[in-house]
DNA sequence: TAGGCTCATGAAATCGATTTCAAAGGAGGC
DNA sequence: GCCTCCTTTGAAATCGATTTCATGAGCCTA
């Protein structure tokens, strides 16, 4: 007795649909895609055998004989953070409208489990990889094999491949330049790991308008990392950086998750902006209403998504040329559409 | 001259392996994961072979000879939303664990997309299917195929299948208790589209207690619906309700977009908990800090998931036996653990 | 040493769709 | 009416891994 398996299905193929529609195998291959014309009655009885027996073409087998796919690997570190589930939501748009699917990947910043997932990959084979490179990131199996790549959020180590990147230095020290143009002077920042390319470029945006306004290196001791994804890590930094002896007037937060926790922190002090002021990178805070003060950048993150999807896809169709770099610009205002992260 | 593709993958396959090994292909094919044994160094020289010659096996050529696959195929509403996007985190760490990936459909509650999804991964074919069924879905296919399916969040049709759900209707009721409890006592109730199960669930649970209160029905102007994902809809109800010549004292938001919005409404009107009694079912709002008074359900998320995955290897595994309803209890307090929406 | 057994191994068929190649059909020109 | 050319069609090979079946090697026992 069967319960929820109604059929073990003993799959329609095309041969059962040639021997019913009266054809041949390679008929109906042909009206399923194919190149070749195929005369209109004969189609039409094709259709309708097919539609009869409910009859679905077997991806594995189409796949074996082309040796292609129309699957995309999204491989981002972590879906469950707003910034890459946004990319992941504008990626599989693109990919679907362009008959592709999406198959999702969590590295968890973890490179073991990137080089498993590429493997996979390699083995599946996919039509292509979109992927947010950690630091050790080897993409020489897909590479070597001829398998597109885009990098998103972040560059490949020596730039082999296309990415979709956003100017964080400059974008990060214009932001800078407003807590100063504010009236604040003395800046602290609390950016993400070392280990990750844009807290850097964060950072160092920051640092190259605090170098030039003061004259003199930022001082260390106003500088913290904490990790990108905890609001909680964010919030102790800051309380970290407020107990300093001469605590800071405004704080650069690399990102929003940062943000938060900062905000946190100034308020159970009392001092929320504009009091002490505040750089929120990548998104508003996850807060009511944003205090005034506060200045806030907003990452394009479903453009990211879509261009580097197009970029993916165009790859895919053949396009042999050096690796491109986007750079996309960083809106100091909110672009009041797609691109919010809520 | 070639820029990105390295060399154009010619695939190496068993048959280079074994030429190089100096053994059959069947031998490696025993080799990569088969059944039968093979003698340490004839395994030994395979692997070395495999190894120089970078081979990986070509999964589609497996799965067309073995009619199996390793995919699994997770069809929610919208991954851009907080609670489907941990709960697909869940699936795929599950996934994974187990050898299997996972692809990503998008539905955005649309019929049509649903079909074409389901489509794809009857022609893919998937292992399996864990989805969150819309008010038409039609399982057919996968059913008549033998596919395993589970749902998530909602029952299937005709409870043709296993489900994994959180006990809206009981939990809706005891957060409304505690309104009363604390004193409100004209309540008011902000859901989701009739079209949706658990919005209705929800409200049921609202209604019930309403009327074992007051005796009577709930004012139709008191009961509210909206989109469910958007915060600006929520805002626009609360302001309505608030709006009312006998304005409500507390309200009922069925989700907490619904009551960031709510508490968006409040706070222009200066009347933010607990001047206004709140509950956000479902995670806490978006905010800063959750004032007093707000009423707080948790949704077991994480566990939604990682159970519905289980469950679907299970029938993936083989498993026959009538169809399995798992529902999920709703936590009043905050289990400060795995299963936040953030 | 011979007989009986187990177990590793290879040859070949197989999964289902695509595609090459050659043949059949049809249209048009003279 | 016949020949040429173009189009549609089918037979058969193919993609790469798995698996059945039969063979041969190795081992133990009598």
């Amino acid at each position: 007795m069967h319960f929820l398996t109604y059929g073990k299905g003993q799959m329609v193929t095309i041969y059962d649909v040639a021997k019913r529609a009266g054809v041949s195998p390679a008929t109906v291959s042909r009206v399923f895609g194919g190149q070749t014309p195929v005369t209109a009655n004969r189609a039409a009885a094709v259709q309708a055998a097919a539609a009869e027996l409910g009859f679905v073409p077997n991806r594995n087998a189409r796949r074996l004989r082309t040796s292609s796919s129309e699957i995309i690997a999204m491989m981002v570190p972590d879906i469950a953070n707003p910034f890459y589930m946004l990319l992941t939501r504008a990626v599989e748009d693109v990919a679907r409208a362009a008959g592709y699917s999406v198959m999702l990947c969590n590295t968890d910043e973890d490179p073991a489990r990137e080089q498993e997932y590429l493997r996979v990959a390699a083995s599946e084979p996919v039509a292509g990889i979109i992927i947010t490179p950690g630091a050790g990131t080897d993409l020489g199996w897909a590479l070597t094999r001829g398998v597109p790549v885009v990098c998103v959020d972040r560059h490949p180590p020596r730039r082999v491949t296309d990415a979709v990147v956003v100017d964080n230095t400059e974008s990060a020290a214009a932001a800078t330049r407003r807590l100063y143009e504010a009236g604040y002077h003395q800046l602290a920042c609390i950016t993400g790991p070392d280990t990750i390319e844009t807290s850097n470029a964060r950072l160092g945006g920051f640092a190259t308008v605090v170098r030039s306004v003061t004259g003199a290196e930022p001082d260390p001791a106003l500088i913290l990392r904490a990790r990108y994804v905890l609001d909680a890590d964010g919030e102790r930094a800051a309380a970290q950086l407020m107990a300093l002896p001469d605590p800071p007037d405004a704080i650069f937060a690399a990102n929003n998750r940062l943000a938060t926790g900062t905000l946190r922190a100034l308020h159970r002090l009392g001092l929320l902006p504009p009091a002490v002021g505040l750089v929120s990178f990548g998104g508003p805070p996850s807060v009511l209403f944003t205090p005034p003060g506060v200045v806030v950048t907003y990452l394009p993150t479903r453009d990211i998504g879509t261009t580097a999807a197009h970029m993916l896809l165009e790859r895919i169709a053949g396009l042999d040329i050096p690796p491109r770099s986007v750079t996309l610009p960083v809106a100091m205002e909110d672009p009041a559409g797609d691109n919010q992260q809520w």
